[in-house]
DNA sequence: AAACAAATTGTGCACGAGAACAATTAACAT
DNA sequence: ATGTTAATTGTTCTCGTGCACAATTTGTTT
């Protein structure tokens, strides 16, 4: 196995032709006669010839510049999180001339479009997108592909659109794996709460994925226990829980606000609660054991391989998988340290 | 804030001085006349100059060898698995000039501080080694410092010797871990069992530690749960298990056997068992609900991150973390996709 | 001031890929 | 045979760093 590595000029002289015939080859431009292309075919199936990335890159020496389209972090913690796995990609990927460009929308639509719109004028050299409202932006992303303009999709995958990568979770299946939890923990006749703290419910279609993959979860095993499924619009609201929490086994909360369940339950540690993300809140809480697990959806890494994947193609032209799927990690008190 | 990237030739522009003059001062060596430096050093403050690390590392362009000591793998899925961690993150780096050269040991001491010494004679740019034994053999570490070769320790930590990574996990907090889980599953009266299945346990450290941690868990939380601890030196002494299960409520493996627990609980789901790694067979077992938690110690990247982490450092010359310490992830039937 | 050593500074090349450009050869018409 | 174009091949330069070596300036001695 041929472990030496060659470079064109090796191949060149293997092929006995020039360095730019073997170059016209190996990217098949311009013109080359039968007869060395068949030579140099030849050498470089013998010595599977894999290009020097390095030279390649410092050759090319282009500032790619990369547009990031996501949600106004100021208040949200997940988005902030994601926006530092960003960050420290940026920083780790700034000594080989890449840049980024923030555009970050609120809540709206309007805001969101013209935020996409912005980067794309922009003309980046790619760009980093937590898409919403995709049904009305479809248009966006064909001006991308138009521009041939490689994007990377976070957070919500949309099959219509010829994206370069998604990296993001299988909501569905988070819900699967509190179901698993769930139905080990908190067994017997009591019913079981489902809980979503949303403003606008009708915008978060995965919180009903994760609703629906719990449900499917004592489905399958054949559960009948009672689920009852609860949507609050924001804190206050959770005032009115106190009546329903009498006969409850345990509560699957579907956003990182889970530590507003802890709150109202107070010291009845018979009840369960299995929410989502590490938000410092809910830490303190898993900490003193009033939630008992939390998964992790790794925002960090979310951010992180956005970029990453990016310029791993950018940069030296890599392969990269078409879907990332972050892990689904099982955090409870004791391992809480490892994912910090 | 300096967005753009300076070269050498600009700073010797900007300070009026030649190249070679900035080269010297940025790497103070040679002779610079004291005027000559305060002027490069001021433009270098100004811009805060960020080597082409692309540029450099494509005039490097040393063939790095590392040295791979690690235990013989071919019946041992735990090191099969790291070995393929080290073998992609091979795949990867070898584009950078990186290659390296495997010594295996088997169980015996001889063999283990032959395969070190061989590895040491080599005079790799870097070595990769998983030390036992390391009492004695302290002063094959020693030979390395004394060369200059940085080396990574995986496994096992070694506060003696001056490594350059540690990658591994804390087995004392998996058993606690463990512990957390089990008092949560396996709440009640009857009593639980851990279980090691190791020919050589005197050298086990880390079954220990697993066990240990365990027991810290329930000491620390005041439980009074009875913990009975079995050794087994292999698969047929398990045999002697049948008698003893009778009033248990879960079972901790310390091991990757855990399927071997497994088989002899047969349709007895009440006991809940708890144990160690993806191997198939528990993979297997795990879906079918005959062990309910794996806690996994992803040794693919405990060797990927071995070797990249000299990598980085080698050809980029990047700060990397001293120690890294593995999460300790919990998986159940319903997330294990995300691990495989 | 000339001669010489020491200190300092400037220049050229290599690394490997890639692309522009120059040089050579082949093909054909006059 | 000569000119002309097209087809093919060879050469050179660039990217930024790092190092070796050449060139220059400065200081010291006779």
């Amino acid at each position: 196995m041929g472990k030496e590595r060659y470079t064109i000029r090796d191949i060149a002289t293997m092929a006995n032709v020039s360095r730019g015939t073997v170059d016209r080859v190996i990217h098949n431009r311009g013109t080359v006669s039968e007869e060395a292309e068949k030579k140099v075919k030849e050498v470089l199936e013998k010595i599977n010839y894999e290009p020097n990335l390095i030279a390649r890159s410092l050759k090319a020496n282009k500032d790619h510049v990369i547009a990031v389209v996501i949600p106004d972090y100021s208040d949200d913690y997940y988005w902030r999180q994601c926006a530092y796995g960003i960050r420290r990609s940026e920083k780790e990927f700034r000594q080989f001339g890449v840049s980024l460009q923030y555009f970050q929308y609120s809540r709206t639509q309007e805001d969101y479009n013209l935020a996409f719109s912005k980067a794309i004028d922009l003309d980046p050299d790619a760009v980093l997108i937590a898409p919403v409202y995709y049904q009305d932006s479809l248009a966006l992303f064909q001006q991308l592909e138009a521009k041939h303009i490689p994007y990377n999709l976070i957070n919500t995958p949309i099959e219509e659109v010829n994206y370069h990568s998604f990296i993001g979770q299988d909501y569905r299946k988070s819900g699967r794996v509190a179901g698993q939890l769930m139905s080990a923990f908190a067994q017997g006749e009591k019913k079981i709460l489902v809980i979503h703290v949303e403003q606008h419910l009708e915008n978060s279609t995965h919180l009903h994925e994760k609703e629906q993959g719990f449900k499917d979860y004592f489905n399958d095993r054949g559960i009948t226990q009672e689920i009852e499924v609860l949507t609050f619009k924001d804190a206050r609201e959770l005032n009115g829980l106190k009546p329903i929490l009498p006969g409850t086994a345990g509560i699957f909360m579907t956003t990182s606000k889970t530590y507003l369940v802890a709150d109202h339950i107070g010291e009845n540690k018979d009840i369960k609660v299995i929410g989502y993300d590490l938000i410092p809140e809910n830490v303190k809480y898993l900490r003193e054991g009033k939630i008992d697990i939390l998964i992790h959806q790794n925002p960090i890494f979310q951010g992180y391989d956005g970029i990453s994947l990016l310029t791993d193609f950018l940069i030296y032209k890599k392969d990269v998988p078409k879907v990332k799927l972050l892990p689904l990690d099982i955090v409870i008190a004791e391992n809480v340290d490892c994912y910090l």
